[in-house]
DNA sequence: ACCCAGGCCCTTG
DNA sequence: CAAGGGCATGGG
């Protein structure tokens, strides 16, 4: 059978930043604001429907009736290439996601989807308040982040705060941070942005094979597998990358048990630390160097079929 | 009251 | 090495 026929790859913005990636977009009036470090992104919608597909069109014409505002991300004259990752391989990530039945299935359902490049540190912070909790507290605990140490910026007579950078967050102290919401991950948070501002260059993780960075990654305090895991896929140019957290266990349970013959995966509540690598290798053995753009179909889907809220 | 949430750390056996 | 408890916090 031929799964091949999807090509080339769609984009749809709006379905991406409100995929579980990024934490701090919000919706004024008809255009979408995000914060990646010290730069605001905006979207506008312009058409009635928020994106519409155009099967015939290169993907840098199917954001016709997506308005961009260019100002925005000057290192990158045109950002939107950049953050949505649309130098990519499109053919290779097409393949990956058409690599069986049930994968092509769910890629075409959620089709627009695509993994995002955020900016390193936020991201950092981002998935360490992520563990244990939930996304609408993510979201919480990063406003109050950038509310307490973010520069404060005015945008189109909207008040922003941007993301602080690791001098800025490196002041804060615990107890400060705890007023942020964050509980038991203040002090993880404190001592990341210590460790990095003393001794960790950010940049050099890009350079790195995927092991060697996630090596590096989780020798902070607060890092595990998973969240080094969504760092590296996110932020540092690796999407052998392939975090997995209990939607993500869930999914591949559902859909690819066959792949598994140790029954004993199957039944833990949580994901099981000492399998990690296992289960991980698998993946990658299976899906190969863009492991990461299958997860985030997973990821999405499995919580959509579960109608959680973002 | 109890369980869960884009987990990780630390202690025990 | 494996298993299990603890951790902050708020919502269902």
């Amino acid at each position: 059978m031929n799964y091949n026929k999807i090509n080339p790859i769609p984009l749809d913005p709006i379905r991406t930043i409100n995929s579980g990636q990024v934490f701090l977009w919000e919706n004024h009036n008809n255009s979408w604001y995000g914060i990646d470090g010290n730069y605001i992104l905006k979207i506008t919608i312009t058409g009635k429907e928020r994106y519409k597909l155009s099967e015939n069109k290169k993907f840098l014409s199917e954001l016709e009736n997506i308005d961009i505002d260019y100002n925005a991300f000057p290192e990158y004259k045109n950002w939107n290439y950049h953050f949505f990752r649309l130098y990519d391989n499109q053919e290779l990530i097409n393949k990956t996601l058409s690599k069986d039945p049930s994968i092509l299935n769910i890629y075409k359902k959620y089709k627009g989807l695509r993994l995002i490049r955020q900016d390193p540190f936020q991201c950092i912070i981002s998935f360490v308040c992520a563990s244990n909790t939930n996304i609408k507290r993510i979201r919480y605990m990063l406003k109050n982040i950038t509310k307490k140490f973010g520069k404060r910026v005015i945008y189109n007579n909207i008040n922003f705060n941007l993301f602080p950078n690791v001098n800025e967050l490196s002041e804060a102290s615990i107890e400060e941070l705890i007023g942020c919401g964050l509980g038991y991950r203040s002090k993880f948070v404190k001592s990341i942005s210590n460790h990095i501002k003393n001794n960790l260059d950010l940049n050099s993780l890009k350079d790195m094979k995927y092991l060697e960075a996630k090596t590096e990654l989780t020798k902070l305090f607060g890092i595990g597998n998973k969240i080094a895991d969504c760092i590296l896929l996110f932020s540092l140019e690796k999407t052998e990358a392939f975090p997995i957290d209990i939607w993500v266990y869930r999914a591949l349970f559902q859909y690819y048990g066959w792949m598994f013959k140790d029954n004993s995966l199957i039944k833990s509540i949580k994901v099981p630390e000492n399998k990690y690598k296992l289960i991980h290798n698998k993946i990658n053995d299976y899906f190969g160097k863009y492991s990461g753009y299958v997860q985030q179909y997973l990821y999405y889907h499995i919580r959509e079929s579960n109608k959680r809220t973002w």
